[in-house]
DNA sequence: CTTTCATTTCGTCATTTGGCGAAATATATA
DNA sequence: TATATATTTCGCCAAATGACGAAATGAAAG
């Protein structure tokens, strides 16, 4: 139960939901992830961090930045089938079209950001 | 997403997980809910409606009682799919053998206290 | 028609949540 | 070693949540 309510309120927030989805292609390092939801970086760090706990992400550390991604193999059945009902359920929906579209060019622009500022 | 986050927030409380379990054997009155949950009834009522509005369960009037149950046919296969997620992640947590232990005593008792309180 | 009583609604309160910016941490680069 | 810079942690604040009791609602019984 407690990891079961530790998952639930995890999904109980659109944005972390958002970012479940966006990691659906592959990792994303966490600038990447602030540009799409457009926070504060602590606060999408404080997000990742509540999805990392409930067992949805894993985050790999690599030079200057923090890479976050689905777990290939769920570390629980619950969190695998939490994983499972969220992809099924919203991979159609409009805010998961969207952000999809908005990650392919948050992605092209990174090279021009890398040049500017020094990061990803 | 709209529908999906009111399921999550829904399922983002552990007493409405427990009502949800509690149903698994059919339909069951708020004060029967009540009293397994032991909080006041204004509460259950409150955490009765959330899971409804959520489209988790049905209730029903008959006469003098209100009757919460699982929809046979949930209205959303993202419904369907977190209802059928809760049972098979908790169906064998202590949490609701308690709750189905506590339940059988529940109903048992119930003869009494209508006769005692004129109460289901 | 009034009373009874199961349930819901409303107002209140303490706690949690989700946002922010500032400061701390860690890592690459100069 | 010192300086950027990506990320996290911390403290703060407004809003949401979950509990309660009191009052309102609605159906059955007197």
């Amino acid at each position: 139960m407690r990891e079961f309510i530790a998952i639930t309120k995890a999904l109980a927030d659109a944005s972390r939901v958002r970012v479940l989805l966006a990691l659906r292609p592959g990792e994303l390092c966490v600038c990447q992830i602030t540009e799409l939801l457009g926070f504060a970086p602590s606060t999408v760090s404080k997000h990742l961090s509540i999805l990392e706990q409930a067992g949805l992400v894993l985050s790999r550390k690599a030079e200057r930045w923090v890479y976050y991604r689905l777990p290939e193999k769920p570390a629980s059945a619950c969190a695998g089938a939490a994983l499972a009902w969220v992809q099924q359920s919203l991979e159609a929906s409009p805010e998961a079209v969207r952000d999809a579209r908005q990650m392919q060019k948050i992605l092209k622009l990174d090279a021009k950001k890398i040049s500017r500022r020094q990061c990803c």
